[in-house]
DNA sequence: TCACTGACCGTGG
DNA sequence: ACCACGGCCAGTG
C-alpha cells in the first residue's frame, strides 16, 4: 500500500545521477552496472527519457554515452542546453563531444 | 492485445 | 580493424 508502484531500479537511476558531482560526468553503462544486473544501458537511457517527470529535476546533462558524446542533447529543452550546462560546470565540449572525457569521468565509489 | 522502439554497451565472427 | 546481434524494462500505436 505504502509501496510505490514504480519500479525501484528507475528511482535508483535518478538517485545515482543526482549523486554525480558538479563538473563530472558518467556513462549509462557505469550507472546500470552499479545499479544491478536488472538494469542495462538501454534501461538507463529510457529512464532518463522519463527523468523530466522525476522531481527534483535530474542532471541528465552529466550523463553521456561511453563515447563521451552528448547523445541525449536532443532530448533537452534545447539541443544546445546540455552543452551549455556542461561548459557552465567547467566541462569543455567540442562538436557535441566531451573533451578529455576520461578526465571528467566519475565513478561511484 | 501484440509488437516495436528507445538518450546503450559488450561480445563474437 | 569493422560489422552484426543480443539483452533488459516500460510506454505507445
Amino acid at each position: 500500500m505504502s509501496e510505490p508502484k514504480t519500479p525501484n531500479w528507475i528511482e535508483l537511476v535518478y538517485e545515482m545521477v543526482r549523486k554525480i558531482p558538479k563538473g563530472r560526468v558518467c556513462t549509462y553503462g557505469t550507472i546500470a552496472d552499479h545499479i544491478g544486473v536488472k538494469a542495462t544501458s538501454r534501461m538507463v537511457g529510457w529512464a532518463m527519457n522519463a527523468s523530466h517527470r522525476a522531481k527534483p529535476r535530474v542532471p541528465a546533462h552529466r550523463v553521456v554515452n561511453r563515447n563521451g558524446l552528448l547523445t541525449g542533447k536532443h532530448h533537452f529543452e534545447t539541443p544546445t542546453l546540455m552543452q551549455e550546462l556542461l561548459e557552465a560546470e567547467g566541462v569543455q565540449v567540442m562538436d557535441d563531444k566531451i573533451v578529455d572525457f576520461k578526465k571528467h569521468l566519475w565513478q561511484p565509489g
